[in-house]
Parts: structure tokens; C-alpha cells; sequence
RNA sequence: CGGGGUGUAGCGCAGUUUGGUAGCGCAUCUGGUUUGGGACCAGAGGGCCGCGGGUUCAAAUCCUGCCACCCCGACCA
């Protein structure tokens, strides 16, 4: 494929390159996930990208049923009362909460607020049901939106509504809340990377970036290409901060009253943007093929010659029964350049170009939507051969997307080489860190960069916080954040 | 909320400086020929020029207020 012929294709989605935010605009437009919506912030999501959401779900709903929770569905509505419970939770949220004043045209009494996530109105709920500690663990989940009142927005990755899954469970010891917060956020990680093809870093917020009204909050972030962090699933040991806000209690084993251990967790649709901004390329999307709603997209060539689309239909039938997403585009109304031009850009993994050239020779043309490499597949064994394939371009991307955060991620020591790292070849920085608030404050202030996490794997870069020269107590990664 | 930019056909844009019949490409519709990397020919339809005021014989164009979206900051998932 020469320069030329690739810039006449992707005319329409400018380089990132040149301009990653505008990259990101223009392969979210083409592609048709999401469409804006007539009030600011708040998006339409197409099918296209719906879809991809679907995936999501579908694994997280899945591995949330095989260690033992349960949906459920709380309220939208939070009267004001139960959000000012707990002190840190409503400072944090108070600014972003959109209000119902009115219901009709009566003003209400007590004004409501739109759930910006769910764990007061849960806990008081929890509240009132709790009575033994034979009932312990609760572990819900609830699909649902939330909104928050957000300034700049851009789709999946910034938008005041958005669609998550919140997990919320009490448990009667610390030790098991524990458990709980690491169990799902290992499953978040695992979705990241069985699922996204997305290598995540993995470890616990500073205080400074913790939940407000989290004792511990931890975290998987991704890098993007551009060298900026996406944080990509949370979970929150509470510890006892609201359901003793909430006096929410039990009868213990030794029939003293005891306040239960609470956990919450989640993630969001902006994974999809994670996925785009990991994955894509200058031709649009690239989807890993466990989550692309269209796995393997077949093109027919010359389809009106005898016999191509009774060939090409058998082997959509082969495929799609042996449980491969597969589109069939016998569609006249495009010519197959186009069709290949198109499929590339909404980011089919697989596309198996077949004409009677290859039915003669009884093969068909594979085209990789990650390498763009073409190769040739027999025709027999279809299924299996293209299973195999797109479990090889799962791995590919995988390991594709782990050696560029890698070669985005710099061992830094002093706070001068921090600075110019982060301007010239922006990314993860690994560096010690004193633990303090002020410290963390400073260098934000001063860089806009931010302590992304803690990560459970640390290694001694040294014994000094590069940033103030005071002991080091933690190695942190650092990086600018979406 | 600060700085910058953009609103004209479904989409992408020109026209605005210097006021004078609303344009181009793609898409759409009709007919025909085509199909291994965005096919071709011929014809056709499609507009409150973001919204509200104002100036003028006349406004997409000048003045003014507002709104929306995009980008960069600050704040946040």
C-alpha cells in the first residue's frame, strides 16, 4: 500500500499524528458509534458503538454472576438528605450533581438529585434490611447511567450522563471487604485483558485521587497512544465510612451490634474510548475480535458471476454456526473497494475477500484489519481457521499494545529529566514518592501530571521522592490523565 | 469557568474582507454500463445561510445579543 493510495482512503480522519483530539473526533464520527445529542454533554449512542457496550456487559455481567452477585436497581432520585450523609462524598460530588426541583409544577419539598453514583441511596436501603450477620455478604450490582455535571465533554471519554455498572456490598469483616475490593477489580483487569486487549497498570490511588468517602481506592489505567492515562476501572474498599453514616448494622456473632465493611466498584462505557485510543490507527478503528460486534466481514468479488454468492453463502453458514460474528456484504450498490475501505475503518479484525479466482482454487484472501497483512486460507476447515486467527490477533494486539506503553514508560530520578520526559515524550513516568498530598499538589500544579497509582508491583528506584527530597516510601506511576 | 476556533443542502466545505438571483464535492433519486483497494456516463431533486434584534432600497455578508459544537487550559471517571 503506498502513502498516496492510503491518504486518498482515509481523506476524511485527519493523522494522529498531527492531531490526536481531532483523530479521536473524527474516527467516533465516521465510525457511527455516537451521534451529539440536543443538550450539551449528554450523547446518543448508535448501535455500532451500543454494541461494543454489550460486549462489555456481557463479560463483566458474567464473572459478577460466577462469584456470587446479583442485579438489582436502585432509584435515579437521591433526596438531598441522604447525599449530605457523608461529609467527603457530598464535597466531592456536590459540584457536579444535577438538581429535580419540580415534580409537575409544584416545587418539592425536598429537592432531589440525580444519581451521580449510588452508594447513599443503597446504604440507606442497606440500612433498613440489615438485621444478622447471617445475611452477610449483600453483593449487588446495578447496570445503570449517572450523571454528572461535566464542563468539557467528549464522547465515551467525558460526557454528564454516562452508562456504568456500580457494584456495592457489605461484608462483616474487614478482611473480607478486602477481599472483595481486589477480587473485582482483578476481574476489571482480566476484562481489560482478555476482552480489550488492553495491558493494564494496576495499583492503589493516593489520597489525593481516592473516592470521595474511600479508605482505599484502587485502580487499572491504561496508556493511550498519545502518552495519556486513561483510568479505566475503579474499586473502593469504604470500610465502615458510610455504613456508619448510615447506621447501617448487624447483629455479630457474639451479640454485640457491629457496623458491616463496604466495597464499591466500577466502570464505565469510557473503556470504549480507551479501546479507540489503544487500538486505532490512521484508517480509523481497530477492534479486538472478542469485543467487535462484526468479527469477520465477507466480500464478495465479481457476485454476479455463476456460483460466488451461493459459495459465500455457505461459508457465512459454516461460520456463523460455529459461533463466529460474521457479516455477509453481497450489497451491489458498493463496489468491493469501497467495501474494504469501509469494513477497515468501523475496524472488522478479519475480512475474507472471495471471487471465483479462489473458488477455482478453492481459497479465499484473508485481510488482518491489525497488520493489514493479506494472506491466503483454504477454504476447507474455514471455521476453524479463522477461529485460530482471530485468537492470534487478540494476542497480537495484546502484546502490540503492551510494548508501546512500555516504550512510553521512563524510570525517572530527578525531577528535571520528569519534566522533560513528560513534555517531549509523554507517558508513564515510574518514580519514588515521599507519600505526601502537598508534594503530589505541587507537581501538578507546576506540570499537570498526576500520581495515576500506586502499583502493586514496586520496585526501589531509590531512596529519595525525586520531587521534594524527602524519604521515598512508595514507587508511583505517574502520567497526564483524560 | 478562562483562551482560541467553527456554525451555509444528509455529510464535508467555498462564498463574508468590498452587501446585489445560494455555490462546489460526496451522498440521494431515474436510466444504463460496472465489480480483486473508495467505478463510469447522462439526467434530476434537495436551503428560515445556528437563533433573535438592528442598519439598509437590498444582509449568508455590516452592527448587536444569545445559543450550540470542537480544541487547549482549570475541575472531574
Amino acid at each position: 500500500m503506498s502513502n498516496k493510495q492510503e491518504k486518498d482512503f482515509v481523506k476524511d480522519i485527519t493523522k494522529m499524528e498531527d492531531d490526536f483530539a481531532q483523530w479521536y473526533t473524527d474516527v467516533i464520527k465516521k465510525t457511527d458509534l455516537v451521534d451529539y445529542s440536543p443538550v450539551k454533554g449528554f450523547m446518543v449512542i448508535k448501535p455500532y458503538g451500543y454494541a461494543l457496550w454489550e460486549g462489555i456487559q456481557s463479560f463483566l455481567d458474567k464473572r459478577f454472576k460466577e462469584t456470587g452477585h446479583q442485579n438489582v436497581y436502585f432509584p435515579l432520585l437521591i433526596p438531598e438528605s441522604l447525599l449530605n450523609k457523608e461529609k467527603e462524598h457530598v464535597e466531592g460530588f456536590a459540584p457536579e450533581v444535577a438538581w429535580v426541583t419540580h415534580g409537575g409544577s409544584e416545587e418539592l419539598a425536598e429537592r432531589l438529585c440525580v444519581r451521580p453514583t449510588s452508594e447513599t441511596i443503597i446504604c440507606s436501603m442497606y440500612s433498613k434490611w440489615l438485621t444478622t450477620y447471617r445475611e452477610l455478604p449483600y453483593l449487588y450490582n446495578q447496570w445503570c447511567s449517572v450523571v454528572r455535571w461535566e464542563k468539557a465533554t467528549r464522547p465515551f471519554l467525558r460526557t454528564s450522563e454516562f452508562l456504568w455498572q456500580e457494584g456495592h456490598t457489605i461484608h462483616e469483616t474487614a478482611e473480607e471487604a478486602q477481599e472483595e475490593t481486589l477480587r473485582m477489580l482483578n476481574i476489571y483487569i482480566e476484562m481489560a485483558e482478555e476482552l480489550l486487549a488492553i495491558p493494564m497498570v494496576a495499583g492503589r490511588k493516593s489520597d489525593r485521587e481516592k473516592f470521595a468517602g474511600a479508605e482505599a481506592t484502587y485502580t487499572i489505567e491504561a496508556l493511550m497512544h498519545d502518552g495519556k492515562a486513561l483510568q479505566s476501572g475503579t474499586s473502593h474498599n469504604l470500610a465502615q465510612h458510610f455504613t456508619k453514616a448510615f447506621d447501617i448494622t448487624f447483629q455479630g456473632r457474639t451479640g454485640e451490634l457491629e457496623y458491616p465493611h463496604h466495597t464499591s466498584w466500577g466502570c464505565s462505557t469510557r473503556l470504549i474510548g480507551g479501546v479507540i485510543m489503544v487500538h486505532g490507527d490512521n484508517r480509523g478503528l481497530v477492534l479486538p475480535p472478542r469485543l467487535a460486534p462484526i468479527q469477520v466481514v465477507i466480500v464478495p468479488i465479481a457476485q454476479k458471476k455463476e456460483g460466488v454468492l451461493e459459495h459465500v453463502n455457505a461459508l457465512y453458514d459454516e461460520l456463523k454456526a460455529a459461533g463466529i460474528r460474521v457479516k455477509l456484504d453481497d450489497s451491489t450498490e458498493n463496489s468491493p473497494g469501497w467495501k474494504f475501505n469501509e469494513y477497515e475503518m468501523k475496524g472488522v479484525p478479519l475480512r475474507l475477500e472471495v471471487g471465483p479466482r479462489d473458488i477455482e482454487n478453492g481459497v479465499m484472501m484473508a485481510a488482518r484489519r491489525d497488520t493489514l497483512e493479506k494472506v491466503t486460507l483454504e477454504r476447507a476447515d474455514a471455521a476453524q481457521t479463522v477461529k485460530a486467527l482471530l485468537d492470534t490477533i487478540h494476542y497480537d494486539m495484546l502484546e502490540k499494545a503492551r510494548i508501546s506503553r512500555d516504550e512510553k514508560t521512563y524510570v525517572v530520578k530527578s525531577y528535571e529529566e520528569f519534566k522533560t520526559k513528560m513534555v517531549e515524550t509523554p507517558g508513564f513516568a515510574k518514580a519514588m514518592w515521599c507519600g505526601e498530598e502537598a508534594c503530589e499538589a505541587e507537581v501538578k500544579a507546576e506540570t499537570g501530571v498526576t500520581i495515576r497509582c500506586i502499583p502493586f508491583e514496586q520496585e526501589n528506584l531509590g531512596d529519595t521522592c525525586p520531587f521534594c527530597g524527602k524519604p521515598a516510601k512508595h514507587m508511583v506511576y505517574m502520567a497526564k490523565a483524560y
